[in-house]
Parts: C-alpha cells; structure tokens; sequence
DNA sequence: ACTCCATTAGAA
DNA sequence: TCTAATGGAGTA
C-alpha cells in the first residue's frame, strides 16, 4: 500500500477495478442504491467487498459499505473518491448483502435499515484482538438420533440434513418433548455434513438452553451464542468470530438471524408464533421471512419448529413448499396430559363446599391437589399483568366475587376502553361466567372498581386455595425462573415466563382463558392455543397423572384443538378463516400510516394506481401513534389498508417503495410508515 | 449540506 | 447579447 499523498490532486485511481460500488448509509428511499466511487491507490488493499467506508456524499461524509470492486462505471459524470477505509474487516459478506437486498425489497424498506439490523456496531479494540481458534467438525458417530425416531419423518429429515439437502420442514414438537435436543441433533447432523447451522429462538433462555444442547453434542468451540444482552464488545466479538469462519453453529436471538455463517446448510425458527421473533425496527422483518429468503438463496434447509403451529407455517405445508414433520395420533395422545375444560357449558364449576372454600372449580383444585400430593410441582399459567384489571367493591373495597363459584372479577382490557369509560361486563377469572349483575357480598353495593391485576394477585388467591404450599413466581414483575426442581409448590408464570420442571409439572391451571380469547387482537386465537400449548408440554402424560384445566368453555374450537391436541388442525382453521377475512398470510397486507395527506399522497401514486388487483380499506383515522414508539416519526393519523393476492406481494413491495421515493425525492416532511404483513393492525 | 445547471433578471 | 443572481434537483 502506498501512502495517502499530502492532497488530494495528488491522488491516483487503484491500479486495477478502480470503481467501487457503495451502500451509502441515506435513509432516503429515492438513493437507496449503490452509487460509484472512484478507489484511490493507496486504498488498493484495503477497499475490498464488505468492509466499511467513508465517502463524501451530497456534501458531507457518510458512512457506507463497500458492495463490490468493478472496471468501470455507468455513471456518467465524475466519480468522487472514497475519503477512508474504517476498517479492513470485510464485515458485509455478499451473502447477507444480498440477503439484506432482499428482505428490504420484501418489507419495501430501506437497505441501510436493514443493514443496521444485520452488521452490529464496530468495536475497533474487539477487532484488533487475535481471532480465536478454528472449530474442528464433530465426529459423526457422536450423533445420536433417536429423539427424532418418534416423528415418522424424523429420521429422513436428519438424513438430509446431513448429506447436505435443502429440506423445507414445519415441525410439531410432542408434549414433553426435549426440544433443544431435537434442534441440536439437527445442528449435529448438519455440522457432520460439513455446513453450518444457524438456530434462532425467541429469548435469552431457550438461547441458554439450546446453546447447552448444541454444545453438548458438538462440542463448545464451535458454537457461539449472539444475543442482545451481551453487551457491545462481547456481541461483536462473538459475530466476528462467526464471520471469520470460526463457528459452525450459531445459537440466537431475532437479530441473529443476519449471522454471517459461512457455508449454511440449515435454518431453524422455533416458536415462531412468538412476537419477539418480529423486529420492531424498520421495515420491520419477522425472523421466519428472513430465515425463508435465506434458504432460498443460499439453497439450505429451513425447520420452522414450534409446539403450537402458526397459520403461516401451516401455509408453507399446504403449499408444498415445506413438509410436515408430527408424529401419529397414537404418539401424541400418550404423550399429552389429560386436558378438561371447564366453562360455562361445561357444569363443571364448583358446588362442594371444599372448592367455595378454596374459591376456585373443584376441578382444577382436585388436578392440583392431586399433583401436589404426588410430590410434583403445579404450573398456573395466568396472563401477563397491567391489562386485566381485577375487580373490588367501589364502597368498601372487598375483592369483587363470582357468585358461582367466588372467583374474583375482572373486566378485559378491550371493554374497559370502550365507550362511556365505565367497565364493560366483569367475568369471573375462574370459571369465565359473565356478571352483569353484581352486589357486594359484604356491604351490598353494586358498584365496582377496577384495580390493575398482576401475577402477585394471583399468586394470594392460590396461596389461600393450596394452604402450606410454596408459591412461586415467574414473570410478571417477578424475576423468570429457569428451571423447577421436582417438589410440590404452585408456580405462577405469565405466558412465556414458565419454567420447565425437572421431570414435568404434575398439573397445570390455564386461568383467565376467556380473557385471552377476549383482547382485541387478530391472532388472539393462535395465540392463544400457542399460550396454553406451550404450558400444557411442561405437563407430564396422562398415563403418569398429568392433568391440565383450562379455565375456557370448551365449546370454542381453540379450546377443541388443546383437548384433542391438534395445533395442525387448528392452524389449518385458523388460515381459512385468514382467507375469509383477506388477512396475511392468505393475502399479502401492507399498513400505510401517516398524516392524512402524506397516506393520501401515497395511495395515489401512479405505481400503486397500476398494480392490478390491489384492494384499498380506508383510510381511517387512528389515534396516538399504535406503533412501537421507535419510530421518532410525526403524530400518525390515518391508516390505509392494502392488500393484494399473495403473488402479487413482490410488485406491491416495489410500488411502496417507489410511492416512498418519490415522497422523499420532492423532500415532503411528514414521513409515511409502510409496514408490509404487519403482526398487529392497531 | 453542497454542487450543478437552468432559468431569469438586469445591464450594456 | 451577455453576465450575474436565484432556485430547484440531485446527491457518484
């Protein structure tokens, strides 16, 4: 390398491909493209595809990543000169270069947003540190398949991944089943096939977890967890790492899903109906998408894995494009606890004095009793607090009670907004029976106050029901435990917060499900069915005692499906009736958000006015910004609805983005949210 | 933020 | 007819 003259005038094209191509870092949707710039020579070894840039750009220095190094360059006038190298670390592969291309022009969003999403901030002292050792491939009679021998099509899956093969996979994980196991045995066989693996999970514990299984079967060097928390260093650290080649399989959160491995043979989501799996950046990407852009691109094989299913897996089965991997009926049914339901239909509520004592359904008193006295833990699964309020007397402050069977009161979140302010009917959060009618059973007043309920609540009305039982939280305020020791205590957990136990819970109690049937929410119903499932796994099998109660009637389909156990069937009914209504995945959605004129600005672009068969709903007012609050963006105001058949997904993505480009082209203010599929219309 | 270029006002 | 001033577009 030659040194850089004392002036610019003095400076001399690289020998060789002396134009780079540059990803400059304009968050404007009219320059979100590569623009050229000449390479100087003493930058000839250093300005290599990836690494990270400077350039002068309309007038002031930005940042950018090099694309690629080319011989000439179509623009026609003068080329400006790259000002600097950041660093010689090549960070931007192409692969995920072409990767963040196509999840941006899939969520019609920008590449530098994007790219903020895939490459973590530089931390130059990390950078300057010697690379670690080399992972070496683990033997391949180390594999042990077995755990996947009770999923018919298990064992041809780990062939595949083995031998190399792009398989497409939607898996249903049994009740009890070791996930982690089954998704390291999958890394394994993919690392013994000489490619790597890349496994996404929604939190920091199924990242432990799964880490642990990984490492226990490949061995610790190469494996590396990337997650959010480790903090700047050690993240960056860990991602270089990965991207120097050193690491054959990565464990990860969301963001871990732009990994630069190299030489990925297997993608897997799991649980990918959990929301922490969609980024609430923009554009907004959901870790499955990416994940499906990425295996088609680099030709490996994706495993969506999860206990419940989602309606846009269950698409990726019907569609062909993926196999289903379940086992039988005759499988599933002696894996599963036994699940009752207890609702209004069901003439299950309590009537012995015992349950009135212990103000909850003789039912679910008795499963719990019952797992207690076999020494085994308790799971209560109840919902996340702050949006059930609970109920209490407005005259003398006493808990608001079901007359039936003493449960307490609560009014969902949904009635209590609406209208003229007062609550909207109260439930019981035991047995979910409407009480339009309420009296104080102490002072006779008829009047009621709400109160925010948390899993504390909770925890006191149980603690009362199981006298002289531990009780212990999880989630909800309180701290989310990891793991339960096989003891007789009550745990109560919010959804997503429930720790397995060691040798599975004896029961578990699935509160306030009418409640959760009840939020406002277009997928309130898988959602819900994926809640009570992923409880209802911890539970151990029927034939050992193992019972769930779900304080839902069980005349609704989504309380059908926990029974009878069939996250497939209730996904495949949950995409019908997504078709019905014209929601993703049946349909592709955009939300167009904005000022009234800037979404009215949008909608009237010439591209979207020639894209055929696109349906317009609205637009609407809205209130407060329904966003995540990441946005800085103005006061959005009005929401316009697109949809398009799904084929027509790809030039509804490109209209957007052009209706974008041209906004930001005439440098209009108020700026317009495109979210493309969005998980919640607000 | 800065440059480039087109258009236009003003002077010779 | 030429030149300086102004503004809008594009950003290499």
């Amino acid at each position: 390398m030659t040194r850089a003259s004392r002036t610019r005038g003095e400076w001399r094209p690289a020998p060789a491909l002396s134009v780079a191509r540059v990803a400059v870092d304009v968050p404007l949707a009219h320059l979100d493209r590569p623009f050229d710039y000449r390479v100087p020579s003493h930058l000839d070894d250093e300005a290599v595809p990836g690494v990270r840039l400077r350039v002068r750009f309309a007038g002031r220095l930005v940042d950018g990543y090099l694309l690629e190094r080319v011989q000439e360059s179509g623009h026609g006038g003068r080329l400006a000169w790259i000002d600097r190298v950041v660093s010689p670390e090549p960070v931007l592969t192409a692969e995920v270069a072409a990767l963040c291309r196509a999840v941006a022009d899939r969520y019609a969003g920008l590449l530098c947003d994007v790219l903020r999403l895939a490459v973590p901030p530089r931390h130059a002292a990390v950078e300057a540190e010697p690379s670690p050792d080399v992972a070496v491939a683990p033997s391949l009679d180390a594999l042990d398949r077995s755990g996947w021998s009770r999923y018919p099509r298990g064992p041809a899956l780990l062939r595949a991944l083995e031998q190399g093969r792009a398989a497409h996979a939607v898996w249903q994980a049994l009740p009890g089943e070791a996930w982690a196991d089954r998704l390291a045995e999958a890394a394994a066989a993919t690392a013994a096939g000489g490619r790597s693996a890349l496994l996404v999970v929604p939190d920091q514990r199924d990242v432990d977890a799964l880490q642990a299984a990984c490492e226990a079967r490949i061995g610790a060097c190469g494996v590396v967890a990337l997650t959010a928390e480790l903090g700047p260093a050690e993240r960056y650290r860990r991602w270089l790492a990965v991207r120097r080649g050193a690491v054959r399989v990565v464990v990860g959160t969301r963001s871990a899903a732009f990994a630069p491995l190299h030489d990925l043979g297997l993608l897997v989501v799991w649980d990918d109906g959990d929301d922490l799996h969609a980024e609430p950046r923009a554009p907004y990407p959901h870790v499955r998408d990416v994940l499906m852009l990425r295996a088609h691109a680099v030709t490996a094989a994706l495993l969506v894995g999860g206990t419940a299913r989602t309606a846009e897996a269950h698409l990726l089965v019907e569609s062909g494009w993926a196999r289903e991997v379940v086992a039988d009926r005759a499988t599933v049914r002696a894996a599963m606890p036994r699940v009752i339901a207890i609702g209004e239909t069901d003439g299950q509520l309590a009537r012995d004095p015992q349950a009135r004592v212990a103000r909850m359904p003789s039912v679910a008193f008795e499963a719990g009793r019952a797992a207690l006295a076999a020494g085994r833990p308790v799971l209560v699964q109840v919902p996340r607090g702050g949006y059930l309020p609970w109920l209490a007397c407005a005259q003398c402050r006493e808990t608001a009670r079901c007359r039936h069977c003493a449960g307490p009161l609560a009014v969902p979140a949904a009635a209590q907004r609406g209208g003229d302010g007062s609550p909207g009917p109260a439930h019981c959060r035991w047995c979910g029976r409407a009480e339009p009618g309420f009296r104080c059973g102490a002072c006779g007043s008829r009047r009621l106050r709400a109160n925010v309920v948390g899993a504390r609540r909770t925890a006191e009305e149980l603690g009362r029901a199981f006298p002289g039982v531990p009780v212990r939280s999880s989630g909800g305020g309180a701290a989310v435990l990891d793991r339960i020791r096989a003891q007789p205590e009550l745990v109560v957990a919010t959804p997503g917060a429930e720790p397995p136990a060691d040798g599975g819970y004896g029961a578990a109690l699935l509160v306030d499900g009418w409640a959760m049937l009840a939020r406002p929410d277009l997928r309130v119903v898988e959602e819900t069915l994926r809640r009570w499932l992923a409880a209802a796994a911890l539970v151990v099998p029927h034939a050992e005692g193992g019972r769930v109660v779900v304080m839902a009637d069980s005349a609704l389909p989504t309380v059908q499906a926990l029974v009878r156990w069939d996250p497939a069937g209730h996904a495949a009914a949950e995409l019908r009736s997504r078709a019905e209504v014209g929601f993703p995945p049946a349909v592709r959605m955009a939300a167009v958000e904005g000022s009234a004129g800037a979404v009215a600005e949008v909608l009237a672009c010439g591209e979207l006015a020639r894209l055929a068969g696109v349906e317009v709903l609205g637009p609407v007012e809205i209130g407060a910004d329904p966003g995540t609050g990441v946005d800085p963006g103005v006061e959005v105001r009005e929401r316009a609805l697109l949809r398009v058949p799904r084929a027509q997904g790809r030039a509804l993505a490109a209209a957007l983005a052009a209706a974008q480009a041209a906004r930001t082209a005439r440098k209009a203010s108020d700026p317009v949210r495109v979210r493309v599929d969005p998980q919640e219309i607000g």
